[in-house]
DNA sequence: ACTAAGATAGTTTTT
DNA sequence: CTATCTTAGT
């Protein structure tokens, strides 16, 4: 949700009969930048395609937007459009987006184009913002109130592994986070207790699936909370159960807008189903924008068939293809276009560039011993291009698993290069934020019992398991709040003195600040929440290496909570916004998984790791086939796509895996790049690591402090720089010592990389005895291009690549 | 109730 | 290998 929106009341007069002239000062600017006499300038600048898309107001209608098209352009010039053209006022338009960021980016967006704030669109948001919003009107009619809480994932663990436990099920034999795992699939599905399929009904606790799901639900009811599915699922129900309510959102969205639409999910499609479906003869304004090619959560419900399927689902729908590239060099597009090809099932759309700079440079493949040769040779090209002069914030490092970015996190480090890690454990869900939260929830909800269970015995009162059991069940006996419970327990003799005393403690506290919550500003009464539960004193005693950064995380909550009204609007805005921005200011170089580089661009970029088995996912073939292959692939086009000037693909032959060395082959993708438009980059092996050490300095350089390769720096900071130094440069002298027909020099020549079916014979035979680095002595014995099956002495049968191994 | 050793699992992630 | 969780022991 976004801050302070929350007293929009529900149809509003003035929108829902925008006969009246009341409007807000958004639509009386937009009004104002209707009289302009020639095409608006807001509509200068955008291509035949853009501006098509724009334009077209009226009827369903698909954009195909690819990678660097102008998509948010897009979307927001029609939003501003159809303001200035006052075919709607801003609380007409529904606007759906995935994440928070993409919604805020639209604000500001639009805000810039209609010049101001956009205070007047209450429904831009993401699907689960917009959701709580229509829940909260409408919470009667789904079995809630309208001050429900939003359950997180951690809230939700801890209550499936209760209902396990009270149905005498073992929870080790039957995992709660399995069984959250089967709920969220049903709920992205849409399916309720009722409709899921028996079979996965059977699948949980010993055919119990069903009534567990079931008891989940009842028990959220009980509890006045939902879970993220069920701010889809609930509107859905309300919807179909309410055909009126269903109208009157009919009637207020004139136009629809959907972000990223091969992202959605089923219940994502029936929601909008709804909402968007108007009888026979009557418009249906919506225009959903995506891009097949970028699908890339199938694993999390998104069905790209909504995507293609969209000119069956709203007939007379339009399609327009955004195939104007303004973001990559002709190379990067030939790679990526060439590569995507590969996948069936496509809406089929070609990226093109006007660019056409001679010095453009190629798609770079480089190839390197090991994961740490990988590292520490993609950290020296990023010294290269800072000397040239580039900036950090240009370039980012994406991988395709989050394991992949220690090592790069660890030369960073030692290189003083600053980094920074994107994706990773978000704010909200640390421990010390969750637990802050869990007090303020519990202040603003005496029936979250959830956040009672949470911080009963944070910090340590002596209240066990025993007595938190005693109080749980006491409430669970009445059905009335654990608070509640506990308070009356306290009269009875029922505890021993000692948690008597602790438990009389903690109610009494939380009462008082129960009391405080009307007249106290809220970041005041936060803070004395937090001090005097003793909560802050216990982080202060604590003599670990993570407290302060705990402390300062803490003082950093209560530092945001400034920017709302209230501490109820704030726990709200958390629970939905589980994200907080990074600090841009610093120059870094970005590390972050594929998945989480989707709708980003850099200079340059470097993809590294581009083997089988991991990148295309090993699992995602198993368990999907063609279909996980094609997503990988996507993914791979997502990769590629994010470079404007620069691309560096990487693979190693020796990547460890669970801990053992394993020989890698290069990923089946770097076959599929055309060699017009890649070329193999040479590989210095350099001496990296002689440099002057930034342990050194008093004030280490500022990487973000939570990530793991920071905290490895601290630990090791007193002992490391000699002890690092040593084994690193004997590696070197190890690596160098390989010589030329070494690693790089013929791995790749001439022909792209490595051919699975290369014609090109290898200079080995079957039956020659070998040596290799890693695996030592062996017998070859199958050649398949330059990719050699040798049965070694003690590691046993792998398979290499020819420029790894030597005659023994 | 806290620590230490043992077991376990180990893509991708938003809301 | 290693981070995380669980269990056993003090």
């Amino acid at each position: 949700m976004i801050q302070g929106e929350d007293n929009i009341p529900f149809f509003d007069e003035d929108d829902a009969e925008p006969a009246k002239p009341v409007r807000s000062s958004l639509a009386q600017r937009a009004m104002a930048a209707r009289r302009v006499p020639d095409a608006p300038d807001y509509l200068s600048g955008l291509n035949p395609e853009q501006r098509d898309a724009v334009e077209t107001t009226e009827g369903p209608l698909l954009v195909l937007a690819g990678a660097g098209t102008g998509k948010t352009r897009v979307l927001t010039t029609r939003i501003a459009h159809i303001l200035a053209s006052a075919r709607a006022y801003p609380s007409q338009i529904l606007a759906v987006t995935f994440t928070n960021k993409a919604a805020r980016e639209m604000k500001e967006r639009i805000g810039v184009l209609v010049g101001g704030a956009v205070e007047g669109m209450p429904w831009l948001g993401t699907f689960h913002s917009i959701g709580v919003k229509l829940l909260r009107r409408h919470a009667e009619l789904a079995g809630l109130r309208s001050d429900f809480t939003i359950l997180d994932t951690d809230d939700v663990l801890r209550l499936i592994k209760q209902l396990i436990q009270a149905e005498g099920l073992d929870d080790k034999r039957w995992p709660a986070r399995q069984f959250a795992g089967m709920i969220d699939n049903w709920k992205n599905k849409g399916l309720t207790p009722k409709t899921i399929a028996e079979g996965d009904a059977r699948a949980f606790a010993n055919g119990k699936g069903r009534e567990l799901y079931q008891a989940y639900q009842d028990r959220l009811k009980t509890l006045n909370a939902c879970d993220f599915g069920d701010l889809l699922l609930h509107p859905i129900e309300l919807f179909k159960k309410n055909p009126d309510i269903l109208k009157e959102y009919h009637k207020r969205f004139r136009y629809i807008l959907v972000d990223e639409y091969q992202d959605t999910n089923t219940a994502q499609y029936m929601w909008l189903r709804l909402l968007a479906q108007r009888p026979e003869g009557e418009a249906v304004n919506l225009c959903c924008v995506g891009d097949d090619d970028q699908s890339i959560y199938g694993w999390r419900g998104a069905e790209v068939d909504n995507i293609l399927r969209f000119e069956k689902d709203f007939r007379g729908a339009k399609v327009i293809r955004l195939e104007r590239n303004y973001r990559s060099t002709a190379h990067i597009l030939g790679a990526a276009g060439n590569l995507i090809a590969h996948n069936e099932g496509r809406l089929g759309k070609t990226l093109f560039t006007e660019r056409a700079d001679p010095d453009d440079e190629k798609v770079q493949v480089h190839a390197a011993w090991d994961s740490e040769e990988e590292a520490r040779a993609v950290g020296e090209e990023i010294e290269q291009y800072q000397k040239r002069g580039e900036a950090l914030n240009e370039m980012a490092i994406l991988v395709r698993a989050s394991f992949q970015m220690r090592e790069f996190e660890d030369r960073f480090v030692t290189l003083g290069l600053n980094y920074r890690v994107i994706g990773g454990p978000r704010f909200y869900e640390r421990l010390e934020i969750r637990d802050a939260m869990a007090f303020f929830r519990l202040t603003c909800q005496p029936a979250d019992d959830l956040a009672l269970e949470r911080i009963i015995n944070t910090p340590k009162r002596g209240l066990g398991d025993a007595s938190v059991r005693k109080v749980h069940d006491y409430a669970r006996a009445r059905d009335i709040p654990m608070l509640a419970a506990a308070r009356e327990l306290i009269d009875t003799d029922e505890l021993k003195p000692k948690p008597r005393k602790a438990l009389f403690d903690v109610v009494t506290q939380f009462e008082r600040w129960q009391e405080l919550l009307e007249s106290t500003p809220h970041t005041e009464l936060a803070e004395q929440i937090l001090d005097e539960s003793g909560y802050t004193e216990m982080w202060q005693n604590d003599r670990s290496a993570e407290a302060p950064g705990r402390l300062e995380n803490l003082k950093e909550l209560i530092r945001s909570m400034e920017g709302f009204e209230s501490m109820r609007g704030f726990l709200e805005h958390v629970s939905l916004v589980m994200d907080v921005d990074q600090n841009e200011e610093m120059d870094a170089v970005s590390i972050m998984t594929l998945h989480s580089a989707k709708g980003l661009e850099f200079k340059t970029v470097f993809l590294p790791g581009w083997e089988e088995g991991l990148f295309p996912h090993q699992r995602a073939l198993d368990e999907s086939g063609r279909a996980g292959l094609e997503e990988e692939r996507r993914l791979a086009y997502v990769g590629l796509t994010r470079a404007k000037r620069n691309c560096h693909i990487w693979f190693v032959s020796n990547r460890r895996i669970h801990g053992l060395w394993q020989s890698t082959m290069p990923s089946r993708f770097l076959d599929e790049l055309p060699e017009d438009h890649v070329e193999v980059g040479e590989t210095e092996v350099s001496y990296g690591g002689y440099g002057q050490s930034r342990f050194d300095r008093a004030e280490p350089f500022s990487n973000t402090y939570a990530t793991p390769g920071w905290k490895r720096a601290q630990t090791n900071r007193t002992s490391a720089t000699r002890d690092n130094w040593g084994t690193r440069s004997g590696h070197q002298v190890e690596r160098i010592g390989y010589g030329e027909s070494g690693p790089r020099g013929q791995t790749i020549e001439g022909e792209l990389v490595a051919r699975s079916t290369g014609e090109q014979s290898s200079a080995f035979h079957v039956g020659d005895r070998v040596f290799h680095m890693k695996f030592g002595n062996g017998n070859i014995s199958g050649i398949e291009g330059n990719k050699l099956t040798i049965d070694f002495d003690k590691a046993g049968r792998k398979r290499v690549l020819d420029g790894f191994v030597k005659p023994a």
